[in-house]
RNA sequence: CGGGGUGUGGCGCAGUCGGCUAGCGCGCAGCGUUUGGGACGCUGAGGUCGGAGGUUCAAGUCCUCUCACCCCGACCA
């Protein structure tokens, strides 16, 4: 490809609201173009990019038994009320109307499409199990969109879902997914961790998600270095620091006056935070709930939402409180009716806690659970931070901020269930199919490629999803010389099917370094009149510093070697 | 949805107390001189100042409404 050609152009300087690094990057060498908040342009250097991302997650689909398939973005909006999802999926669900009032959903997914498909061509455990996937664009009508390519509205990405006999088959077609995964990673030079997940909206049981460590990414989650264990903050448990756990003492009344926050009332009192129990109250689905924590423990409103089965969950404001007949800043479990109320696991174990009394200006001391008050459930509702104690073997937690790369659900029948996909089993027994499903957002993961591929000079992309292999640079364009010797070397290089970008523009050497650095090509091969005196080439990587000079009649020899070398390392890293 | 911010050529920005023809840098086009890490000179093209309404002799500038985008939060497979 003629650089001179080529649609797009590098930036000198970059729009001020980019902020992530891949955002940055992919704007200043012209591969992307915003339209609108979340929907992106991909031009020809970034369309490549995506291509062979593509290629490489076709390859680990197909080598996983999976076969490839092409659905509807327009999806009746019956179809999602049939399994409620429209429910859950709520305002992200893009939909619209048709000239006869139908209702529309632009797929944000396709579960539903695909259990309704199989439904029909499903009959019997001889057609099971079946790996069925799509690469296809999704919508999804995202409160904020960010950080470029990381959240968007408008979005590739790749799904597979599985279909079983049962919770074997499901297992191994879980297994299966995440090998392939972890092969399709390591072809693009991720390093994935693996971590337990929330399910979400999406439901089902058992989810894991691939995490990258960025800062830009938006996901946290916990991790060990003793043990394996790793979990979405959503979804990740720990061992608290223990409360006191004594003779329980009768309660009684404290003056607290003007203290009402844990800080202000545990240093008023001179009790610890972690003796202490506060009040959180959230609408669940418009109902009042209330919370009780310990005061040095925070609420995971993941844990809560799927505790309670709620779609919209979210903080009580104060005039609901009140509303309630709650003190606020001296609410308490003890003496409340008519309202729910959840307690964390927390607050059973501990004795003698300080709480509210339902009283301005004042606090019990000495609360026990079971004697001053009982909850309507008593749940693992606590946030788990860094520096607490992993679950599995005792060490102390850490956490890292991460861009969620790939994300797998066991789904279980529930799908197949509403929308009456059956199969009969070898007895003749009818049963619904397991499902599983598997996603990969790719354009996501092209943004995650570049958070951990680049230095300040630009992009470095790994050779296996470079939109091109070899930078072909001459200098001083007037030279006939120079010239035609970088024409020979296009030739012979595109001749053995190497993709080369032929910078033939007559630019200064500067502009042309500096551009082959930005958009990242991992091979640059210089051509000048200063190389040619040695009868040379200079040959740089894009990852390494130093260049290296090859005898011209060489060069082809050790361009495809070098291209086929990295090619071949970065499957393994 | 709550809080904060920004809208002026393709990009980055300036524009005072309302004042006359809306500027600068980059980029773009032409010519010439240059050239191993974003050269220089000259010439030139390119603008509904986000939009609507209002105040005024006069609005990029003031007022009202509105739209878009960004950031934090809520939210989010």
């Amino acid at each position: 490809m003629l650089l001179s050609k080529l649609f797009g152009k590098t930036q000198r300087e970059i729009p001020a609201e980019a902020d992530t690094v891949s955002h940055r990057l992919l704007l200043k060498s012209g591969m992307i173009r915003q339209l609108a908040a979340g929907i992106y342009t991909y031009l020809p250097l970034a369309w490549r990019v995506i291509g062979k991302i593509e290629a490489i997650v076709r390859d680990e689909m197909n080598k996983a038994g999976g076969q490839e398939l092409s659905m509807p973005v327009l999806q009746p909006i019956e179809l999602w009320q049939k399994t409620g999802r429209d429910l859950a999926f709520g305002k992200g669900l893009f939909t619209l109307y048709d000239r006869k009032e139908r209702q529309l959903a632009m797929g944000p997914t396709h579960e539903e499409v695909i259990t309704e498909l199989v439904s029909y061509n499903v009959q019997s455990y001889r057609d099971l199990p079946l790996l069925l996937y799509q690469i296809q664009t999704k919508f999804r009508d995202e409160p904020r969109p960010r950080g470029g390519l990381i959240r968007v509205r408008e979005f590739i990405m790749k799904d597979l879902y599985s279909f079983d006999a049962d919770d074997e088959g499901l297992a191994q077609s879980y297994d299966k997914m995440l090998n392939a995964y972890r092969n399709l990673y390591a072809r693009c030079c991720l390093p994935a961790i693996l971590i337990e997940a929330d399910s979400g909206a999406i439901g089902g049981k058992d989810s894991h998600e691939f995490m990258v460590i960025s800062e830009s990414g938006e996901d946290e989650f916990i991790y060990c270095d003793g043990c394996k264990y790793a979990a979405n903050v959503e979804k990740a448990t720990s061992v608290k620091d223990k409360a006191e756990s004594k003779q329980p003492l009768p309660a009684e009344e404290v003056a607290t006056p003007g203290y009402q926050s844990i800080g202000e009332v545990s240093n008023f009192l001179g009790v610890p935070a972690r003796q202490t129990l506060k009040a959180v109250f959230y609408i669940a689905d418009k109902e009042l709930v209330f919370i009780a924590i310990r005061g040095d423990i925070e609420v995971n409103e993941t844990k809560l939402k799927n505790l309670l089965h709620c779609t919209e969950l979210r903080m009580a404001g104060e005039d609901e409180i009140r509303a309630a007949g709650i003190v606020a800043g001296s609410a308490s479990p003890v003496g409340l009716k008519d309202i729910k109320i959840v307690a964390d696991e927390s607050v059973t174990s501990g004795t003698n806690f300080v709480a509210g009394a339902n009283k301005a200006d004042t606090h019990l001391k000495n609360v026990n659970y079971n004697r001053d008050f009982k909850a309507n459930i008593v749940a693992d509702i606590a946030l788990a931070r860094a520096g607490e104690v992993c679950p599995r073997c005792g060490g102390r937690l850490l956490s890292a901020q991460g861009i969620e790369i790939g994300h797998i659900f066991k789904l279980g029948t529930f799908l197949s269930e509403k929308l009456g996909a059956y199969y009969i089993d070898a007895s003749g027994i009818s049963r619904p199919i397991v499902m599983g499903c598997y996603g990969i957002g790719i354009g996501r993961l092209m943004a995650a490629i570049v958070e951990l591929n680049h230095d300040d000079k630009g992009i470095i992309w790994p050779m296996s999803v470079a939109p091109y292999l070899v930078y072909l640079c001459p200098l001083y364009t007037e030279n006939d010389e120079v010239v035609k010797a970088a024409e020979n070397l296009y030739a012979e290089l595109e001749k053995l099917g190497l993709e080369v970008l032929f910078d033939d523009r007559t630019e200064s050497p500067g502009i042309k370094f500096n551009d082959a650095d930005l958009l990242g090509i991992p091979l640059r091969v210089t051509v000048s009149p200063r190389t040619l005196e040695k009868g040379s080439v200079e040959l740089k990587l894009r990852t390494e510093k130093n260049t290296e000079l090859v005898p011209l009649d060489a060069a082809v020899e050790k361009i495809k070697k070098l291209v086929s070398d990295t090619q071949a390392d970065s499957q393994f890293t």
